[in-house]
DNA sequence: GGAAAAACTGTACCGCCGGTACAGGAACTG
DNA sequence: CAGTTCCTGTACCGGCGGTACAGTTTTTCC
């Protein structure tokens, strides 16, 4: 059962393949066919790899989600080597995201947490459940952030800190659907700096430095 | 080519039963057979109505889009009636939507525009073209909004109005998106009143009343 | 009320593709 | 060289989108 290494180079380009498609046709439309024609490989070898097509659909949103984890995870990480309170490196790591997302070329390829919302009759409970629980962890460390920074810092006004933390990834979501429907890549950045304003504007001392909401161009 | 009534209502109803499938499913995965079951119809009535699939899918969008406008511009109009300042009205609009997304029985069933983005490439060029007008229509209506509100009322801060604008769609796209992933209806007007309450605290005088943000609950 | 148009039904068929099954072979690994 | 991993080749099924077309019922409108 020892997997080898090119097995797993194999398996990764199938769901490096499969994700791009299903982001651009939905998971349906994505034939397999399709993929292994891409991947150079045979159908027996995919069914090789996938025992059928739910379990490609599986691994491969597990795979999105662990890579999105990571990717926050890194971006925080980095901001608290760079900043010592909460508030601060919030605001960091926002614009350490907002910088992230400026820099994919050709502009996100989508969020296949709301593709797969979108489609969500096509998988089984396990795929649903997963997308849930990505979602929720996802939410989970902008509420410790946000809570750690309302314990320092009074609010200029009562907030309330869950639709606070559910913003972010609301924005973003949002504004991949923006960039894509309009082909503007530039949506992106400037909703996580929008949301950075408004974090900074709450919990910003009366009189502080003004929001960077102006834009650049 | 007088057109009846009673084709119009099997069209409605054949559009009606698609739009669900598509937003649960996606286009792909939305079978005519299955459509035309729930429709109590045949195929050859089905091909009747719609010369093929990509017709069905035009005319649903834009079905969908034109009853998306007439919401917003009867939650406008309505907030014009009760205000007079531009910033009152735009506030009172945003309260009007927020309890309109309450008011949706079962949750909001998802957003077209958003489930075409997300397979774009199954669509020809007139419904990405619709996709985008229709987003791009959108945020005019919130970006005159927000210009005639800006010639009124200084902002505290300076600020993106083109950021400002596009963000009540993307709050509002990425608030379905969690919803259904959460199973939680209370996202989305929860989503709309964060984003008032960063408008009012945005354009309300320095030391005006204090945000509604504090959850009910 | 009757003609004309609209709104379908019924049937038969094609081709593509997802998916399955299974036998066999190459390639890496110890 | 033996065993496992990693595939290939072939054959086949069923479902579905889509077409074609003749016939039938229902509605509309004069």
């Amino acid at each position: 059962m020892a997997r080898g290494v090119k097995g797993a180079e194999t398996r990764e380009r199938v769901l490096e393949i499969a994700q791009g498609s299903v982001l651009a046709k939905g998971f349906a439309a994505t034939s397999i066919e399709e993929i292994i024609a891409e991947a150079g490989i045979t159908k027996s070898g995919f069914f090789y790899h996938f025992k059928d097509k739910n379990e490609l659909a599986h691994e491969m949103l597990a795979r999105y989600v662990e890579a999105d984890a990571r990717l926050l995870d890194d971006i925080f990480r980095r901001a608290d080597e760079l900043a010592d309170d909460p508030l601060q490196a919030f605001l960091v790591a926002l614009k350490l995201l907002a910088e992230a997302m400026d820099d994919l070329e050709g502009g996100h390829p989508g969020c296949l947490v709301a593709s797969v919302c979108y489609q969500e009759r096509l998988f089984d409970r396990k795929v649903i459940e997963m997308n849930r629980v990505a979602v929720a962890n996802m939410n989970a460390v902008f509420r410790a952030r946000l809570d750690a920074i309302v314990r320092l810092h009074a609010p200029r006004e009562p907030v309330d800190i869950e639709a606070l933390s559910e913003m972010i990834c609301c924005a973003i979501d949002g504004a991949i659907i923006q960039a894509k429907v309009r082909n503007d890549n530039s949506v992106l950045s400037r909703q996580v700096l929008a949301y950075r304003a408004f974090i900074k504007a709450l919990f910003s001392p009366v009189g502080a430095a003004s929001l960077p909401l102006q834009r650049a161009a």
